[in-house]
DNA sequence: TCTCTTTCGTTACACCCTATAACTGGCCTC
DNA sequence: GAGGCCAGTTATAGGGTGTAACGAAAGAGA
């Protein structure tokens, strides 16, 4: 009932679940996410395997939570920077850095998928808000966009767009920056150009490139 | 020193490897290759546990053993229909059908790469195989490219190209195939699609267009 | 054919992991 | 201050990888 006080016993949990989660991340950025231990995490807590139970129900249950931080991290980064006024390109180049922070981080969200994960609900809000972001920046780009037969079937397949005035040459648009980007980024974090020597800045800025012609 | 003759012993042995490996597909097949579990692959074949380890070393060298047939396969799929006359917009539909006919052995090569795994070499070749035929259409296509500064950088980082003759475009070109056609695949069988009732294969094909243009 | 050696497959074990059950001790509320 | 709630503990079940030591079968050479 309580909306504003927080009892200490919440508070002392909410730490300690923040807690966790802290030690998880620093154990993905180094082995990944399939490597991801409880009991390690705890032994480094100083507390006991179990224990970990009392705060997140399941191994899973604790990715799905690191999942929702990571979008949430995500979608506050595009998001931040287009309210300072980024456009395509500087979202573009957001969205490299912010995969490069930490690769395991954005490999949680957009890698392979943990075999028995299921999306929860929120996470798709979230995707949509950084959706969202996307079609505003090409809203007002104003690109222009040849017709084909995707661009047909998109105007009858809409009904996802969080911005249903959003014209559907900009959701194409939209989901070809996520498309392209992702194309060059996973490769890149799964070190599929080592040994080719290239400058993958480059090359990404080749394809943020494509992406406003 | 038979390099025809086979011993007994030896035949018995590649197919007993063969039999692993046809159960760790199946078992991929379904659950991924971070579930995958020599134990049950054992018990499957009505052996038990450690003999697995007379055939493969670890499990991370049966997982080798995958991603090199799975580089083998690809790569004769792409040389087949390269040698059957198919253009740049065959290859990526070859790609594409190749890919969802079992997504995971696709997602086990351009995947998030297993923690402890190290590509070996021969996977590079193999991997170079496909980047010649890529490389071979393109010549046959000669697709004018404009002038970029990742063009410039990739003249003078060419040392990994299977073919030295081939045009700094051609090779862009080839990398550009890769990692649009890679971006959709991938956030397709990672399920990111699904939920917004699109139909893939026409944002693959919008994707094939803009490689020709 | 008989023996020697190599290889296959077994069980036993050590050591990781996730997850549950049963129990203890402390904090918070009433 | 009494009782309930909750954190954390150990014990345990059941799964996994991988090693060690042993028995059994098959091939090679006399």
């Amino acid at each position: 009932m309580d909306s504003d006080v927080v009892s200490p016993r919440e508070r002392y949990r909410a730490q300690v679940q923040a807690e966790i989660k802290q030690h998880a991340w620093q154990q993905i950025a180094t082995t990944g996410v399939s490597a991801l231990s409880l009991k390690a995490i705890a032994k480094h807590l100083g507390m006991s395997g179990p224990a970990l139970y009392r705060y997140f129900a399941s191994r899973d249950d604790l990715i799905t939570a690191l999942i929702r931080d990571a979008y949430r991290s995500l979608a506050a980064a595009v998001g931040e920077a287009y309210d300072s006024g980024a456009d395509i390109a500087a979202l573009a180049h957001v969205v490299r850095a912010w995969a490069l922070s930490d690769p395991h981080r954005y490999l949680l969200i957009y890698g392979t998928p943990v075999p028995g994960y299921q999306a929860p609900p929120d996470t798709v809000a979230l995707s949509q808000e950084i959706m969202a972001v996307l079609i505003g920046a090409y809203r007002e780009a104003d690109i222009p966009s040849p017709d084909s037969p995707f661009g047909a079937h998109l105007d009858s397949h809409r009904h996802w767009t969080p911005d249903p005035t959003a014209p559907t040459a900009v959701l194409r648009q939209a989901l070809t920056f996520w498309t392209r980007l992702h194309g060059v980024l996973s490769l890149e974090l799964a070190g599929h150009f080592t040994g080719m020597d290239i400058d993958v800045a480059l090359l990404y800025a080749d394809e943020v490139d494509s992406l406003l012609r």
